[in-house]
DNA sequence: CAATAATCGCAACATTGTTGCATTTATTTG
DNA sequence: CAAATAAATGCAACAATGTTGCGATTATTG
């Protein structure tokens, strides 16, 4: 089933000047079939048996996959970073929804706030991160 | 200077049922007295020398603080809270800033952005938590 | 001032994430 | 294809933030 996003995660590795190691295309395979943004530890277990990864082999990867642009990852509020692969559906700038449910996140295309934000005098804006939080349809 | 504080914060937990204890004071009284959004950590530091308390009993007071809805803490990138004093000022729901230079964190206090959000269907919206990163004056 | 329920402090643990370094491996080069 | 090498990995050890259980202390009440 996941076969498919192995070509894809292959190619855009290679397409950055890295190395295809079986792990970073795992992990980037992992997250192009996910719908939603995941923990390190989700990731973790979604890895097959046969081929599980060190943790700091794990941060190391995905911080290469964020520096490299093919993935982002998403603050939380229960100090753990979500990761999601970048599909063209996202523009660079995009708001999450967290459930306070199940802690599912999932991203939200629009975010239909201005960069024009009125901040007090000197300050220099970068960029917004905005996480809408409810209940997701399962958890209502 | 703190001890403008003091009597206020010292008001404001008896008013909600709780023990006037020397440490919840001291640390109400702090965040009275901040501009900003601080960590637990900066709270420890600005505790008196004389008046150090235990890291769990630190968590629990302000536990107990945001409980009452005399603080508010807030989310970051840097897996830690933040926390402040509940002033007239901040409405319910408001937006902060944090500047990626000094990791500084103050409130903004215009949230402009409704809470009408076009989420999937069958989901439901609680509440928003928004931050505007980039640099204050200092760092620019 | 005594009773008691709330608060505190210690020890121990959990989770997330990071660093240094020696080993392994994907890729390049001859 | 084999050797060279730069990149990636895995281990051990650590750091920071936060939590839990429980016995000791203390603010408040009567």
């Amino acid at each position: 089933m996941l076969n498919q996003f192995h070509h894809t995660a292959e190619d855009m590795i290679r397409h950055n000047g890295g190395r295809a190691t079986a792990g970073r295309i795992e992990i980037l395979a992992i997250l192009l079939a996910e719908q939603q943004a995941i923990t390190h530890r989700e990731i973790e277990q979604r890895l097959p048996q046969a081929q599980q990864l060190d943790r700091v082999t794990l941060y190391r990867a995905l911080e290469w996959l964020v520096e490299k642009n093919l993935i982002h990852k998403v603050t939380s509020d229960d100090r753990a970073w979500r990761y999601h692969a970048n599909r063209e559906l996202h523009s660079h700038q995009h708001a999450h929804f967290k459930c306070t449910g199940c802690a599912q996140v999932i991203c939200l295309d629009k975010l239909p706030v201005e960069a024009n934000w009125p901040l007090p005098a000197g300050y220099r804006f970068q960029e917004i991160e905005l996480t809408v939080k409810g209940l997701c349809a399962n958890c209502c």
